[in-house]
DNA sequence: GTTGAAAATATTGGCGCCAATTTTGATGCA
DNA sequence: TGCATCAAAATTGGCGCCAATATTTTCAAC
């Protein structure tokens, strides 16, 4: 087991490691974050905590009520359907630099990251099966060129209905998640940008068909 | 003249008087921020400013070098294109929104915002320009009924090459632009989305055709 | 036993002080 | 004069303490 480290974490480290613990479902929309808590569990002082908390209130993963404290933030039914759609235009948009740009070693570290995916779905912890998921669409995404989207994207993408892990209840939808991943690597093989912007809505809406 | 007013200013009040100073010119890219002379100028304590700046550094207004401060970003010449080309897309998709949701309530408000920018070019100062500006583009897009769209838009309209506004460099190209939003105005009465789509594409671009 | 109010406790929020670091300025020497 | 070195000043950064507010507990009255 890693000894605890002694460097303090940044600001940024902070905010990052409550942002996945929300997304992983460790943190529940709702809960109240009490920064005691925090400090000790993330090693830092309470105003390290503060100030990564101001950070996930603008990124909107936590709100705040002055005096009361900070929440996880949930997702109001017609928000997710603003953010479901805002992401398909982000993810549609970038699907054809992805087509364009995508080379054959892309294609195949595509292929690992999605069958590094589907293994952990069928073997891995939660967390596991979260960030070999996020690599995935890091990499899909990556190939289209344009950083900013990309970083955009992968906000959205974090930003999503509290927790896209949580949702995933059902094995079955995990797998169907996994082989999306294959549609998505077959349609940039045949250059098919319509095809693969079908998978992606398809994914995002994480409909059947 | 309004008097000064004593309530403190919250955070986010420093932040936004900060970014617009910033968009305006008034703050040029590169500028090294002192928190005294911040923390004066917005008549706030020292850590209201700091907070406030740490919110600018997620924007991407400001970045920071530990003990020396805060100055303000300058965007490269490739995030400049970057940038260019999620501003095309973000406002492109909405496009589709406006023309299906336009009433003629929201044509005739429309109208009247961009009248009020034209005669904000010939006769107002530049902050002046700048709010008619933001105005008539935050009402355009809040038209397209997705509210998560919009905020992105302005975040990224505002965000875009140091300030759009410095670039306005010449009379005869804010005149090009107060007419490109009657041209707006003009493809939505026709309920031309690809018209739209294309004069958006040449007020974000500015280019003359 | 229930209800209401008031004290006690817990938590958040803000400010001031001082340490860490950088920048500026001065001094001495070749 | 030019340059390196070192001291002084200015600026940022972090921490601890205490006030402000909310929450819980206690206790008394009905």
């Amino acid at each position: 087991m890693a000894a605890r480290k002694k460097t303090k974490p940044s600001i940024d480290e902070i905010s990052q490691a409550i942002a996945r613990d929300i997304q992983t479902g460790r943190l529940p929309a709702g809960t109240w974050l009490k920064q005691i808590d925090l400090q000790e569990r993330y090693g830092c002082k309470r105003l390290d905590v503060r100030r990564a908390l101001d950070n996930l209130v603008l990124k909107r993963f936590v709100q705040h009520e002055p005096h009361r404290g900070y929440y996880v933030f949930r997702l109001k039914e017609p928000d997710i359907s603003e953010n479901r759609q805002v992401r398909v235009i982000l993810e549609s948009a970038a699907a054809e630099g992805v087509i364009a740009h995508a080379t054959a070693e892309d294609i195949a570290a595509l292929t690992d990251l999605a069958e590094a995916f589907a293994t952990k779905v069928r073997e891995g912890s939660l967390l596991e099966q979260f960030e070999a998921n996020n690599a995935f669409h890091k990499a899909l995404y990556g190939i289209c060129g344009n950083g900013e989207l990309l970083s955009l994207i992968l906000e959205y993408r974090g930003r999503g209905p509290a927790a896209p892990l949580t949702q995933w209840k059902s094995f079955a939808r995990l797998e169907q998640s996994a082989q999306e991943h294959f549609d998505m690597i077959r349609a940039i093989e045949a250059r098919d940008v319509k095809a693969l912007r079908r998978v992606t809505k398809r994914h995002i809406y994480q409909t059947a068909e």
